[in-house]
DNA sequence: AGCTATGTAGACCGATCCGTACCCAACGGC
DNA sequence: GCCGTTGGGTACGGATCGGTCTACATAGCT
């Protein structure tokens, strides 16, 4: 009980000011948008005063930051270390994904920021670089004649399927995880 | 010389009011995005009084969904209509055009306003649906046997390039066609 | 009990935002 | 030559932005 928040009328909500920023963020960021987002609403939301929010992240900018490399530890939860699934189920499972990040927020945030030098730009693309790394290692365990081409493809597919996802407002990973079937069937000799 | 702007000292820049904002907004919302972009800044890179351009705007989102509406002729320019290609060159000859559009306006938009009510964002839809059904059309021409999932499957690819594209700082569109060759062969009994 | 760290609440700052209003200059049609 | 339309220039309003600051309250540690 000591760092959550008090019961009935305490009204102190304890010291998990630095999560309550961050997941109010990824509420508000999703819903309205980075830009749309102030700081003000922010904090209101988060039940947290603007000086613990500035406390606790120097910048916006920086929150904005902290905010994406949050969701590192998610990155494809699990799928390329699922020790059921061959190689070749990994990749296809890295389509079965977007219920939980409805829209990617890299590239929201690349697009919003529209600064290729912002360091959540900059991270963005270094995320996006992980992802296809993980997907070239694992094509390669699935025996595919050139790895990295089909990882980078796979990659592209997701990012396409995540983009026309959020402009059309239509699920559209399904068509991605078919390309990406005969992709793989295309790459990896029987 | 009745609509061009005057010559030495005539000051009067002419009746080119409209053209000359909606050129501005091309060059500052691909350069700078449009939530970064300031009716300020615009009107006076487009050497018109703000009181003009609210006199052919009547608000930044009519603009907007003006400045988007503006890129419709050159909807995959004149690649869907090339007698001197077949069905199937024309289907990849859409992956070679992005120099024109360094990265989709119609994603931008929807990310930036982030609100798929508003009507730029409704438009980016219809827009997406439209290429997609120029794909299908052309795919049914070039002898696809199911025209509706192949000109689903290149928009993606092609959504994917440009997504990629913006955010990794890299030209994607070369390993969208190459998956789009490999499509279009599965897909077209030889 | 007292100290410090951490928190809340909210006023406040300058900048920028979109949009309006006012006044005057230059053209076009009569 | 006169007048209406179109336009430039610009000051202004209200809102919101990111960020700072003061004043006060509570928690844990000793």
């Amino acid at each position: 009980m000591t760092e959550l928040e008090k019961g009935p009328l305490g009204q102190r909500r304890g010291r998990g000011a630095r999560e309550r920023i961050l997941s109010a963020s990824q509420r508000l960021f999703r819903d309205k948008g980075i830009n749309r987002t102030g700081m003000d609403q922010l904090c209101a939301e988060a039940q947290v005063s603007k000086r613990t929010a500035y406390q606790h992240f120097a910048t916006k900018d920086d929150l904005v930051t902290e905010y994406l490399r949050r969701f590192d530890p998610d990155v494809m939860p699990g799928v390329f270390d699922r020790p059921d699934l061959t190689p070749r189920e990994r990749l296809l499972a890295a389509f079965e994904i977007p219920a939980t990040t409805p829209l990617c927020p890299y590239i929201a945030a690349a697009v919003e920021l529209h600064d290729p030098a912002h360091p959540a730009s900059q991270y963005a693309r270094d995320y996006k670089t992980a992802i296809a790394k993980r997907l070239t290692e694992t094509a390669r365990k699935a025996g595919a004649t050139n790895p990295e081409q089909l990882g980078e493809q796979l990659a592209l597919l997701i990012d396409g399927a995540s983009a026309r996802t959020r402009v059309l407002d239509t699920d559209s990973f399904p068509t991605a995880a078919t390309i990406a079937a005969v992709l793989i069937d295309n790459a990896i000799p029987s």
